[in-house]
DNA sequence: ATATATTAAAGGTCAAAGATAGTCAAATTA
DNA sequence: TAATTTGACTATCTTTGACCTTTAATATAT
């Protein structure tokens, strides 16, 4: 017997037949398919992953929703690339960063400008409180840009 | 579904698209959204707050009303202004800062691509592991990024 | 006329209720 | 044993309502 959550899957699966982005309303899903809310999370945090191309993003109180996007284009390979690599590992350095950097410039991915503010945001002297854990907190700075970075191929 | 107070913020941004000020009657936006006056506080004080660069005046009694206007500057001031805001701080939310980012863009400082970047390397998840000092670490981060676009600014 | 009191017409504040979604760990199932 | 399911508790955003403050206009008293 399948499980509910692969049934979920293949529901939301379905609905994204036809679009890269879809709002689903997580109180409703979990109507629809008689579980607790929070399975619905389970679904999209071991279904809808990065790596298996999705990018989730939400928004709690009134009107909030859950915003499920597919990620595609050709940027997505080497954005992909980047983020298990950084996932792989705890810290990096500023000129580790700085290659990552290049190669996203180089490629066409961000702009010069861009490249820029993600230097700027990642410099010792930005995270100069972070005592001890900079290249830490580095990592993850760039994760989450590297997640926006696949969700801009998404929208055009 | 969007939320009323969203439709009520559009409107008014409609309203000042060809002003850098306008007259509001709280009780006639209420009536006309259909919705309690103090729903129009609660816009006015979420989305058109002095971080985004709007300044928010009233009168009250008869004849009152509220005054909602667009702080306007050149690029460098705008940018100076922020500067000497963040100076001025110890530590910000991600909230606030969204607001200034929101301001950014406004002005066409940035992209709306390069807002998304900015937020992303200032969320709580990029920060999370700055345990207790990543408000902190938040300003520092937005410091070097205005100075970095200031500079730009200047250069060309 | 002038000063003062009253009233009506704005707008403000704050806290509670409502509407979503997230997290995490325990219980269950395959 | 690993994957799934559930539920209690948390976080965030929106909407509403009761009560408060300020001001202009008007009525009243001198």
């Amino acid at each position: 017997m399948e499980s509910k959550s692969s049934c979920i899957e293949k529901y939301i699966l379905e609905c994204m037949l036809n679009n890269d982005s879809i709002k689903l309303s997580r109180a409703e899903l979990a109507n629809r398919f008689n579980c607790s809310p929070s399975q619905i999370n389970y679904v999209l945090s071991t279904r809808f992953t990065h790596d298996r191309g999705f990018l989730v993003q939400s928004k709690r109180g009134g009107s909030g929703c859950i915003n499920l996007m597919k990620i595609v284009g050709s940027e997505e390979s080497i954005l992909s690339q980047i983020y298990t690599g950084l996932c792989d590992i705890k810290s990096i350095s500023y000129n580790k960063s700085s290659d990552i950097i290049y190669r996203l410039v180089r490629d066409g991915i961000i702009s010069d400008r861009e490249s820029m503010i993600i230097s700027a945001s990642i410099s010792d002297k930005s995270l100069m409180n972070a005592d001890g854990i900079v290249a830490n907190v580095r990592v993850n700075i760039l994760i989450s840009i590297i997640l926006e970075l696949s969700r801009r191929t998404v929208n055009e």
